[in-house]
DNA sequence: GATGAATGAGACTTCATTCAT
DNA sequence: CATGAATGAAGTCTCATTCAT
């Protein structure tokens, strides 16, 4: 609750978190006790309750972090943008890549923040409105067809993204960057053979 | 627990179930408390006991009930594919808003079987594993690029629809036909101008 | 927290809120447990819950009947002023005695009503305003002395009633009919001799 | 726990006595923490222990503090008594406009000891018996009636005194001085007319 | 087929107090 | 003289579940 003031107690503090992310990760909510936790970190309770004000606080805190990293991710995309190579396809087989990284980089984090948090909508709306307005201004440099709503299109990778974090990617049974390369694949160029062309309405 | 034998109790134990998906829908299985079940049914806490052994049975006996339902969509979906048009984009079309369809039919049934249950992952693979085998067969007889690893479509596809069922169909913010009609454009067309190709490898 | 609606149920609750008046009124708010007031109720905890929302609920439910009942009483005593004896000094002792025959009949309610609460400030001031225009009134009357603030007077004999059920009333070691005449007679013809009279300013 | 021995720990004992008198004043012994007391005179927990043994230790000193305090009034009380006018109702205004005066010097310390003490009534029963004694000389000097039991009137008194000093004194609403000629103007001539008596049993 | 009443088990949280530095 | 960190013990409350009618 009071901020750790040594550098025993933000030892402390982070074994918590670690402990915490992980059961919630595995368990939900509502299935992790903070008598597990606080086992888990060698602890006992009232400990807990020297660093977090309650067991909704940390799950919070875990959000929060997730949260606030993803923001500077998309950041760091949005500012890579500039550099941007001249082979479009590569640049999004990047970006993808580096969700995916990023995503996988700290499993419990990516479970919390994307599929058990309450925000976990808003979060997603966030980084759909992200994708949307990038694949835009491609869309008018003439990279993509004229007459694709972009909003569908950032729905669909924000989809496929989250299906791959949950089944894929968190366990550990696919490599980002193939995966982000067959996938960008599959959107770029469609499922017809080359030159063919389908009216779908 | 034992099947009810008479009208009145089939009545009583629909009533249940309805309340129960409800709760659970919109409050997740922890989050949802039989005496609420009960009292928004208009029953008492030892009737519940007299339809379900516990309250884990009505989750799953609705999470089965679920199942079961998607199994036989699934099957229909197949029939048809055997009586199918030759044109390919209007046949996927169809099957994906009758997916859409179907779960849109019962939301409730739906957030708990596609979202909450433990066995979502589950239900989620067979669902792939059906697409996949009906896409590689179409990929056999040349409709598809032959290159393409149909794991794969089948997945995005899959992590498509759960997207938007999670997010613009279970609120009725989109329809579902023209939905499918926009996803099977862009996969099916990509994202380029007519006529390009590029590699991505 | 549901009203009772058996017999059985009625007679719980009764028995916890005895159980409860005996703990606080010997212990107050805080060193009163749930756990000991089912225990002397030969109940558990949950039971505890069923007839009350919370601990301070129970404590609540104690304040408010004795709040009621010092209401009916001050409304019986206005009544009886209507058959007003001619004999004023015997009315007054009427009043107090049965002002502390009220609140020995209860003893642990009258602890908890007039010295636990955190309102017995509050029912102390009402208290005392009934009193004073009571005296008021026969003031006017000409039984009194004019020059004498009815509102001091009200406030001391306030005093001294809380003070004679804290200390003599409530462990039964005076007599209430008996108090009330020692106590008047004091107020009535104050301590001089007869005939003495002194000025104070 | 053992007395400070330099002037910074005697002041720091100080600043604890203070904040916790404060604590125990407005909330009660159950409701004030140590961690309270301690942050507001800007400490932590292990130094309070360095000066009380616990918290019940404090509480303790505080009480005994206000108990010898009290005993130190009476005897100047007493005193005063020798050298005193003989002018009786004057003397009496000067006592009780005393301890009035006493009481309401450290208004923390007086909830403590007179309404917050488990020896409160002990405390109580002492001073009756000191006013008792007091009236009684006087009573024999053949100041007051011969047939009043100055028992009733010690009680009364002290009565009166608690119930202005919790409602009025502490709270800065009366003068201690103009109270205290009120009470005995009341006290001494009581509430009839002049030159009336009434026989009360 | 239904209900009023009761409970076992366990979760979260608080607080006075101490350890080690 | 003082502090950051830790804990034992205990209390309130909740919930799925069952008993007895």
């Amino acid at each position: 609750m009071t901020e750790p003031k040594g550098r025993k107690g933000r030892e402390t503090k982070r074994r918590l978190l670690k402990a915490a992310a992980r059961e919630f990760a595995n368990n939900g909510f509502h299935e992790t006790k903070v008598s597990t936790i606080v086992k888990n970190s060698g602890l006992t309770q009232p400990s807990f309750y020297l660093y977090f004000s309650s067991k909704d606080a940390v799950f919070e805190e875990l959000v929060t972090s997730f949260q606030s990293k993803i923001i500077k991710l998309s950041e760091s995309v949005r500012l890579e943008g500039g550099i941007e190579s001249n082979d479009i396809a590569k640049r999004i087989v990047m970006i993808i890549e580096s969700v995916f990284q990023f995503l996988v980089q700290d499993p419990d984090l990516t479970r919390i923040g994307l599929f058990l948090s309450p925000n976990a909508k808003q979060i997603r709306n966030e980084l759909t409105q992200i994708v949307k307005s990038n694949l835009e201004a491609e869309q008018r440099l003439g990279y993509f067809r004229y007459n694709l709503d972009m909003e569908i299109v950032a729905e669909c990778i924000i989809g496929v993204i989250e299906h791959y974090t949950a089944t894929h990617l968190l366990s550990g049974s696919k490599e980002p960057h193939i995966l982000a390369q067959q996938i960008v694949d599959l959107f770029i160029n469609g499922m017809l053979p080359k030159g063919d062309s389908i009216k779908t309405t």
